[in-house]
DNA sequence: CGTGGCCCCTGATTGC
DNA sequence: TGCAATCAGGGGCCAC
């Protein structure tokens, strides 16, 4: 399912085959999918109808797209099966097809939500008041993700530092920085040698700073190939699936060796989820001991 | 108040 | 074969 790299290519994949069109006509085929719209289904269609399309942006896993003649966007957000698809208008329903959106051009394709789990949605929002890049209110408490040139490092190490937390709750926790899921969590603690339940207070300046690059990295390199997709859950916005899976260090990988020292890797629960690490090159250290 | 736990869904897979 | 349990990459919300 999508994090940040993922979301990122449906967001330039919108720019490419949605930006600059009219909205038609919007069919709302499950109501889950606009749970977060206040109106419902048929507000939302009715609200969407006749507007244009500006050019999508996106904070985290988060993106949204600007209305042209409005100070409203539709908001987007994948959850853990969501796909945003542009498909010849005479092509099947997807099994899972949630929202429709059909547009008044002669293009002869139109934009649909498909979403098994349903954990996904889409819904019309106001800007938030200080936001110059137009972001919806509803996520204002989202921080900046890695990628964004306006991250303030600084910050985020003071906020570690001030958490009584452990290291992958902190990276997961969308209000300190964005984007980053179970996945890239664990991706970036490989790289940074780091175990998953270390205490963020005890990050040096310098450790912090130096996850912070392995997660950017990782991300950078998944955006490169078109991100991860371990099945058909997730493609893109034309249907095509990522191949970053092929180049992952630690998630998924349990009981084989880890590539840098050969150790077995380790799978542990961790929050209804799992934790894949180096049992010997990602030590919880004596400081997480000891509080355990 | 910050933090951790629960739960919203569907479907594939695994184990009895 | 069938059924129950487990698992899946997210995040809002609510107890404590």
């Amino acid at each position: 399912m999508p994090e940040l790299p993922e979301v990122e290519v449906v967001r330039r994949g919108l720019e490419r085959w949605v930006a600059g069109r009219t909205v038609d006509a919007v069919e709302v085929l499950h109501p889950r999918a606009v749970r977060r719209h206040a109106g419902g289904g048929a507000d939302f269609a009715a609200r969407l109808a006749g507007e244009t399309f500006a050019v999508p942006r996106r904070r985290g896993k988060y993106l949204w797209l600007p209305l042209a003649e409005r100070d409203l966007s539709v908001l987007g957000h994948l959850g853990m099966s969501g796909q945003l698809l542009v498909q010849p208008e005479d092509a099947p329903d997807e099994k899972h097809l949630r929202i429709r959106i059909r547009f008044r051009d002669g293009a002869g394709t139109e934009l649909r939500f498909v979403d098994q789990r349903t954990f996904g949605g889409l819904s019309l929002h106001e800007s938030a008041a200080d936001s110059e890049e137009g972001l919806p209110d509803v996520i204002a408490h989202i921080a900046r993700d890695p990628l964004d040139p306006l991250f303030a490092e600084a910050a985020y190490h003071l906020a570690l530092r001030a958490k009584r937390t452990t290291v992958k709750r902190a990276l997961l926790d969308q209000s300190l920085i964005s984007g980053v899921g179970n996945i890239y969590a664990d991706e970036a603690l490989w790289r940074a040698r780091l175990h998953y339940e270390r205490p963020t207070a005890t990050l040096t300046r310098l450790r912090s700073v130096e996850l912070l690059g392995h997660v950017r990295d990782v991300m950078n390199a998944a955006l490169a190939v078109g991100g991860t997709s371990f099945d058909s859950l997730y493609v893109n916005v034309n249907g095509e699936s990522g191949y970053f899976d092929r180049s992952l260090d630690a998630y998924g990988r349990e009981d084989e060796p880890c590539r840098r020292c050969g150790t077995p890797m380790r799978r542990r629960p961790w929050m209804n989820r799992s934790s894949y690490f180096c049992p010997r090159c990602q030590r919880p250290g004596r400081i997480a001991r000891a509080a355990s």
